[in-house]
DNA sequence: ATATATTACTTGCAAAATGCAATTAACTAG
DNA sequence: CTAGTTAATTGCATTTTGCAAGTAATATAT
């Protein structure tokens, strides 16, 4: 029985020093939180406040400043939703969307890089144990529950 | 092909969760950095304060402000070396390693849950796919050289 | 319909975390 | 012995964080 503690976190602390090193595209610069946020918005469809900070957990009055400073980097957009008067649909502006793909892009790129050093076979295997580990965390009830 | 950063940004966000999330032991508050910090120094022999700080990628100066703190809490030593003056030799006190089993047995207790949700062959594939996963990224020369 | 409670989001602090530049002390090399 | 490194600390100045409190809009109850 081996320490699977130990084998997740050397894995997640390279991820999320991925995450940083990969942030600063040309003149623009992004912080890991503001990245996620970034991929977020991205990801979902006409999200409001509440619910990008609540996918990834944080705080809403520290999102609300995050998003005030990435409008004024002029990556994010807040539309008052019409249904309800009190929200605030998020979205990227053209900027906004240009910096998320880049993003998107490099880390793919690094990722495509680390398979590389795989056979076909483990590829397989591995992004397959991927997804039976988030439907795993997902189907349990020690924690994330606020998650995804 | 499916987008694999998609699969690692869940995975990855989820494991952060719960190391922020299992943190508090008793009275005792620990912040998900300051687990980092204690699950380094108890894995490595006598480490110095450079080489803690350098495996977790973190900056030396905050470190040390760090491990200024966790010593006021009792959960951290530093003692000279003596075979060079200038370095200190970080040990955990009684207190800290009690913290930092705790933080381990929790994490792998919560591991241990999520693993149950999975038939044996899943778990060893999955498992070995992990192992798999951080020799290609160690290998790697993109990103991730400074650590570990 | 109107008073009450909830909800979505924003601000006011005050504490914590971060990182660059500069400093101190100790070691190493020429 | 002097000059150059290295390990660690401190001085800022900035950024991040999160609780408490506030505002405005919507939902609920009487």
């Amino acid at each position: 029985m081996e320490n699977k503690r130990e084998l997740f976190q050397v894995l997640t602390r390279r991820f999320g020093l991925l995450n940083k090193n990969c942030c600063s595209i040309g003149a623009v610069d992004i912080s890991s939180v503001q990245s996620h946020i970034l991929y977020e918005i991205d990801k979902q469809t006409s999200p409001s406040m509440q619910q990008v900070a609540e996918s990834i957990a944080m705080d809403i009055t520290t999102f609300s400043r995050q998003i005030q400073t990435l409008i004024k980097m002029e990556l994010v957009k807040k539309t008052p939703s019409s249904a309800d008067k009190r929200v605030y649909i998020l979205s990227l502006t053209v900027q906004g969307k240009f910096v998320a793909t880049t993003i998107d892009e490099s880390m793919n790129a690094y990722l495509e890089e680390v398979f590389s050093h795989m056979n076909e076979f483990e590829r397989e295997t591995v992004i397959r144990s991927i997804k039976l580990l988030n439907q795993a965390m997902s189907k349990s009830s020690v924690c994330c529950t606020p998650l995804l």
